[in-house]
DNA sequence: GGGCGATACATAAGAGAATTATGTATATAA
DNA sequence: TTATATACATAATTCTCTTATGTATCGCCC
């Protein structure tokens, strides 16, 4: 088992379902784990997700109407894959539009030249 | 009593500290209260600070040693009054490149244009 | 052939940081 | 005179994640 150290953890806060949908939704089909390969490339090695967070995470997520899941036998371990549903996509769109805005406000507030 | 409503609550998480070493560092002695009000317009309203969060936080910040605090009479009402320390304007040099970071990370990951 | 690291899922206990609620009290403007 | 703003504070609760634990397969290397 791995055992993840995150840069900033406590910043990563709250944008875990934005991370895991926008992956989703620019990848197509994918499972768990493959999603936390992914995510930590993308973030070269800073954004290691937990087991603990992802999992629970993506069972929401299906809960709520936002992913569906297809589980699939390969040789004699499960794989469960995720894809991003219609309302899944429309609430990507607005997280993301979200998280730009918390750039910008915070970015004011702590006076900070944003790239 | 004020009921704020923030903009993304769920984001603002993890940067109530940084916000608070940043506008004493840049506004010098600051009481809650006056804080809460610079707060709100450097975020233009969307950043909305709950009194249960920001005075557990500047009592924590002091307890850490990286504010200071005074306390005046301004006729029959006491007011706070809060400096940044040496340690404290350290912290914050940290904390911003921290963020700063973040955002870069999580811009990778969410493939998202910041200006 | 046996052990270790990587793959692959999952849940439960605990921690941390905020929200929400509550309490107290003064100042001011309508 | 009454509502809103100013000004502090703490407690109960909620939410989200970390840490810990559990189970099991696959593939490589010695």
């Amino acid at each position: 088992m791995y055992r993840p150290i995150m840069h900033s953890p406590e910043l990563l806060k709250g944008t875990l379902q934005t991370i895991l949908l926008k992956v989703l939704q620019g990848n197509g089909k994918m499972y768990g784990y493959e999603i936390t390969q992914k995510v930590k490339e993308l973030s070269v090695g800073r954004i290691l997700l937990t087991e603990g967070a992802l999992y629970p995470a993506l069972h929401k997520l299906e809960a709520d109407g936002l992913l569906q899941t297809e589980t699939v036998l390969i040789g004699k371990r499960v794989r469960k894959y995720y894809t991003i549903t219609v309302t899944g996509k429309s609430l990507v769109k607005e997280r993301i539009m979200e998280f730009k805005d918390f750039i910008k406000t915070m970015s004011a507030v702590l006076q900070v030249q944003i790239v």
